[in-house]
DNA sequence: CGAATGCTTCGATTATGATCGAACTATGAA
DNA sequence: TTCATAGTTCGATCATAATCGAAGCATTCG
């Protein structure tokens, strides 16, 4: 009974609803200043920000300080993995805010998990990687081939910058709406990036909706395909 | 704000530390009746059947009645899922109830998530099955290969009856003290089942600890080798 | 400097829900 | 039938924490 975790503890955290509207929020990967967190989870901005201190206590946040702003963003991945299996878990056992409606059809094709791509076409640039072998799946761990890493910047990546940081290059993330994962880690976020970059697709402001242009989609089509 | 599943509802579940202690009892895969969860969580009967009822309703928890007991379990793998990435965030972000002590470690090595082998020596089976291409792994679907099902019908586990069900045969679990992934689903369980018939292991009635024999260590290091 | 903006702290209010005693229902045993 | 055990329901109590107005810092801008 006392072993492990505090799980209660950051369940708790995640579990109020003022608070669980600022994480979904920051899985949109922007960071936000707690003004905007509290517009968007529908606070007061005293409110949200005994909100955002519980939050980064708890280690799900971490702020960042800039002149008299503070921008706030998920603290790690694990955040965002939690988040999304938690989404999934709601989904299943019914527990859905609202009738799916076309914005929910959207977010299913493709949207942004804490800055890389998730959703259908997510998880099907996942699949194609392995498929090709661009991408090797030892255990859990993934590892960029050869060929993989030609690909990739022949798509535009500059992999020597990524690989500098500490972070895993490539890490899964399993994906609420698929059931499956989709690629997560500093080259899910490059690929998503640089999506952006060649003008395929536009991350909507507001929601998590990733929304591909007809030429980008077509193009992202045929680099799957290639 | 709105859109997407109700995380808040499914998280407030499992942040109250009573419901917490009664989910993180129900990992270990056995079904408990409502009086013993209540001991487990040092709560009085009512105050336990309050929660059990939310947890069920919820969808978190799947009652059975057998005479004048009810036993619980958790309601699906999907449930432990989340369960294990609380840990594991929980973990990393240094929530820990207790000093990591020698009971500690005994779960590191190996314990029962669900039903299945975690620990160590869950994700080492679950890394060998696929370095030996027993198992493969196409995006996040997992297959048995021929040799694969060869090697675990030798092993003695009847997969003929486990294919019958509808659930899927193999499945990964991402384990919090390991940050790598283990063996669930199906053929996960059954795994466990059959290292306990062989005698090599014994799982703990209290903890999750999975306890192995130093003969059954040594058949399982054998197994592994093969 | 003073004014404006972004955020935090304090304090009072309020709502929620966890808790358990007591009474009640259901199943099983004698 | 009567008694015992397992679990639920009801009701009262109590503690926690979410909320926001008001005041207080801190930073930037004019």
């Amino acid at each position: 009974m006392k072993e492990g975790p505090d799980i209660a503890h950051v369940a708790n955290l995640i579990g109020e609803p003022a608070r669980a509207n600022i994480l979904s929020a920051l899985m949109t990967g922007k960071a936000l200043t707690a003004s905007e967190l509290a517009q968007e989870a529908g606070i007061s901005l005293q409110t949200a920000s005994s909100h955002l201190s519980k939050l980064e206590v708890g280690g799900l946040i971490a702020p960042r300080k800039q002149g008299r702003h503070k921008y706030f963003s998920l603290s790690s991945d694990d955040v965002a993995h939690v988040l999304e299996a938690l989404m999934g878990l709601a989904a299943r056992t019914g527990h859905l805010r609202t009738r799916t409606g076309p914005r929910d059809a959207a977010l299913r094709e493709a949207r942004v998990c804490y800055n890389h791509l998730a959703g259908e076409m997510g998880t099907r640039l996942f699949d194609t990687l392995l498929e090709r072998k661009l991408l090797s799946q030892q255990g859990s761990d993934l590892h960029l081939t050869q060929s993989g890493t030609r690909f990739v910047t022949d798509f535009g990546v500059d992999l020597v910058s990524l690989r500098d940081h500490k972070a895993p290059l490539c890490k899964e993330c399993l994906d609420w709406s698929e059931r499956r994962s989709h690629l997560a880690g500093s080259l899910g976020r490059a690929f998503l990036t640089r999506i952006e970059t060649l003008g395929w697709a536009k991350r909507d402001r507001k929601t998590r909706i990733v929304s591909f242009t007809r030429q980008g989609r077509s193009s992202f089509e045929r680099l799957l395909e290639d």
